[in-house]
DNA sequence: TGACCCAGAATATGATCAAATTTTTCCGTG
DNA sequence: CACGGAAAAATTTGATCATATTCTGGGTCA
């Protein structure tokens, strides 16, 4: 009954040993961190298992997944968007992103290895090559991978997970104003953390991306005030 | 074929708008919560169906959502266990919550009424006797309640879901300890929160419920730290 | 001790039912 | 005669379950 084109283990020929639904998650949880989805648009269950050519069960688990981390939003009847930022989360973001940006980058430097500033490094490299060719999803995915590697290398598992739910949030808004103002305009802290970081100023390269990510936040707050047109 | 000994409708009458997914997701959370379950102790989907008595799709689904949440974890081969904290565990939680439940507690000073500190009064009233009672589920459930409704009132609904998160986090470690010192033992800073919130002294509050935080958590880890056998 | 087999548990699919939104139809009024 | 709006039909989408399939772990036998 389930004869020939289908899919049934060939998908990535070794790649079986992760689960459907942690393969939907992270697909779902890519597109929406790097702005596929827009704030405000819905997201079907059906929809998703034409998109990403996967079950119902896998999918409904993945939207169950990033609605607990805030990623996605129940609508009242049982609809599920990506949720609109208000003033008030931003404000909420930032306040909390201080606290943990500073405290990861903090510990990070203290933990970090040569060989982990040669890969923040690249990282940064990367991120200034896609602000050169304007290419906006390449930028927010390098951007965020920078930071990510950041957090990695606090050892901070629980605080790591609060700042990535807290990256999902705004990543689809973060998205809306790149898309606005351009790569071009996005000056960044990453170089001087780089360098707190070699010289192991702990210190500084916690004021650093505190500063960054002020910078960012404080942008997406500015955009979305003037335009509440985006729904 | 739906006709005879089937559960189909008549479970709760009119509770039927409220969707199985979550009404399971609402009855797990709160068994991991108060320490129904141990840490280290193994969920599975088919013991929860029965359990709860659902099918196996809504019990999936609040499995994924209490695994974001960092309620249970994967244990690598499919098992999901309600996992044992760590040392370094505790640490990032009480780094956590210094900021969070002082900030929270700040605000809720600011915006709380009086209707509200008469209920956040019978709130802790109800842990009062608990503890008078020994009666362990209660006092755990009613200082939880005591702490969420500050939460609420903070009106930062972001902040809150992270706070919630991470008392989903200690729950089950926070019931063996209270499980071997006792109810009795347990000072709690409460009557002093309540006395600054009525005079608007929202530092103070901040403070107190800082220490009210820290007071549990190191509790915890001493005890956690003696008795690594609770696997 | 190591390989094999079996039981049980988890993953994943498709079918089916229910709810909600959208579209269509029809009637009354200006 | 056209327009607006309410009611009803139709379509789309979500919720749940039964079932088939796959994988893990443990026990047994050589």
């Amino acid at each position: 009954m389930k004869d020939g084109a289908r899919k049934v283990s060939d998908s990535t020929s070794q790649a079986a040993r992760v689960p459907a639904h942690e393969q939907v998650y992270q697909k779902l949880r890519e597109q929406i961190l790097f702005g596929e989805i827009a704030p405000g648009e819905a997201v079907t269950i059906q929809g998703l298992t034409e998109r990403l050519d996967a079950g119902m069960t896998p999918v409904r688990e993945a939207i169950r997944r990033l609605t607990s981390e805030g990623a996605l939003q129940f609508q009242g009847n049982r609809r599920v968007i990506v949720p609109h930022l208000t003033d008030a989360n931003i404000s909420e973001i930032i306040f909390a992103r201080q606290w943990l940006e500073s405290h990861l980058a903090l510990r990070a430097t203290e933990r970090a290895t040569p060989a982990d500033h040669q890969q923040l490094t690249f990282m940064d490299d990367a991120v200034d090559h896609a602000i050169q060719q304007g290419d906006l999803r390449n930028y927010l995915e390098m951007n965020y991978r920078f930071h990510a590697k950041i957090y990695d290398l606090a050892g901070a598992p629980i605080l790591s997970e609060i700042a990535d739910s807290l990256w999902l949030r705004f990543g689809p808004s973060l998205r809306v104003m790149i898309g606005r103002v351009g790569t071009q305009n996005q000056p960044d802290k990453h170089k001087a953390v780089l360098e707190c970081m070699r010289t192991g100023d702990a210190e500084g390269s916690a004021r650093a991306i505190r500063e960054d990510m002020l910078q960012g936040m404080e942008q997406i707050r500015r955009i979305l005030e003037i335009s509440g047109d985006d729904r």
